[in-house]
DNA sequence: AACCCGACCGAGCGCTCACTCGGGAACTAT
DNA sequence: ATAGTTCCCGAGTGAGCGCTCGGTCGGGTT
């Protein structure tokens, strides 16, 4: 572990839990180790250091994703995305300062600015709604999912995750024993309605 | 309108578009037109400027779902939960300062340490659930919503919708014109699956 | 041995910020 | 008219911040 990683490491659990103008670089160099001359060192400035968390989180995210649901085989479309939101709502165990990280607003304010940011930002989301998307065109195709509208509908659950989480994560309700539940609804919103069936 | 109206309706802007930390006194002053110390003359501290916005927001938010849904009549229950549902996601064009404010990650973090926070943010969301929710109820019972948990049902309708409007305000996804295709997904999450009609 | 260079350090600079304070203006009560 | 009270002002204060800069240290090269 290199002095440069221990900063982005520590950075991003200070960011993630505290935001950006709540974390200074002195917090930064206390929880790190390195002194702060040092944190200029490796980084042009303390938006540098974000966005280099932001970076470092990217890759861990995605790494997951890849090896969660890309890189698997799954018996239908519908199991693929159940898989997604499996990882997704794994996450926050997984890897949590990075999740946090990525909701925080600073990271969203700095995309609309920087160009740099906001294709981290999309990369990652993005990297869910494609394996979503491609699941739901799958299941489509084999018959396990419902027709559906494949982007709307992988921008519609993917919301309802994001939502959720954002509740677990801001304390305003443990969602986590709902995830049966959310599964179910889910399921639900990926098959046809009962009056096309019936008719 | 008083000075103190004043300072609190440029608070309330200022916040929910910059954050708090990034809001300085300074800057409320001059949005507002009162001088720094006429804001220290009428709220203890910056703090105490955020909690009576966000008080302030409270009785708005609270009096649109009271216009819009509880002095209503509805032909069922369903028709209820649609009106819920649409006074959410108006409120971004009605009350956008209101409701961004309270998305503002320092609602949250305020709440989790601030018991007059807390109870705030607790009443506008229990607002909605609680709509939500007497909506299923009722449309259990006369039968335009299926055999759901009501409870569950209402915290997972009402963070999807939480989420899909937190796409579209931070530029992620422009939601608002899935609109009809978000209701859609509401219907079927309240409705049984398919299985359980057909068995 | 002499030199170089990147990693690392921490005191210090300039700036911004939340908040204070002393005083003025307007209004009310006596 | 006088006194009291509330509203309002903005210069001033001290703390904290991001960032700079002069410097030490150790390993690799010649």
């Amino acid at each position: 572990m290199t002095l440069k990683q221990n900063i982005l490491e520590s950075a991003t659990q200070l960011f993630a839990s505290n935001g950006f103008k709540n974390t200074s670089i002195s917090a930064i160099s206390k929880s790190s180790g390195a002194a702060e001359g040092t944190i200029f060192h490796h980084f042009k400035n303390k938006e540098d250091v974000f966005l280099c968390a932001l970076n470092r989180a990217k890759g861990l995210i995605i790494n997951e994703v890849d090896e969660q649901v890309n890189s698997r085989h799954f018996g239908n479309g519908l199991q693929m995305v159940e898989a997604v939101i499996n990882v997704y709502f794994c996450l926050s165990e997984q890897l949590p300062w990075e999740l946090l990280l990525l909701f925080r607003s600073h990271s969203y304010e700095l995309a609309s600015v920087n160009d740099a940011c906001r294709t981290t930002v999309e990369t990652i989301y993005n990297c869910f709604l494609n394996a979503m998307s491609e699941g739901i065109a799958i299941g489509k195709e084999d018959g396990s999912i419902g027709d559906v509208s494949t982007s709307k509908t992988a921008v519609i659950i993917f919301g309802m995750l994001n939502g959720l989480l954002r509740f677990d994560i801001d304390n305003i309700f443990p969602v986590h024993s709902l995830y049966f539940d959310i599964l179910h609804s889910c399921k639900k919103i990926l098959t046809n309605g009962c009056d096309e069936v019936l008719a």
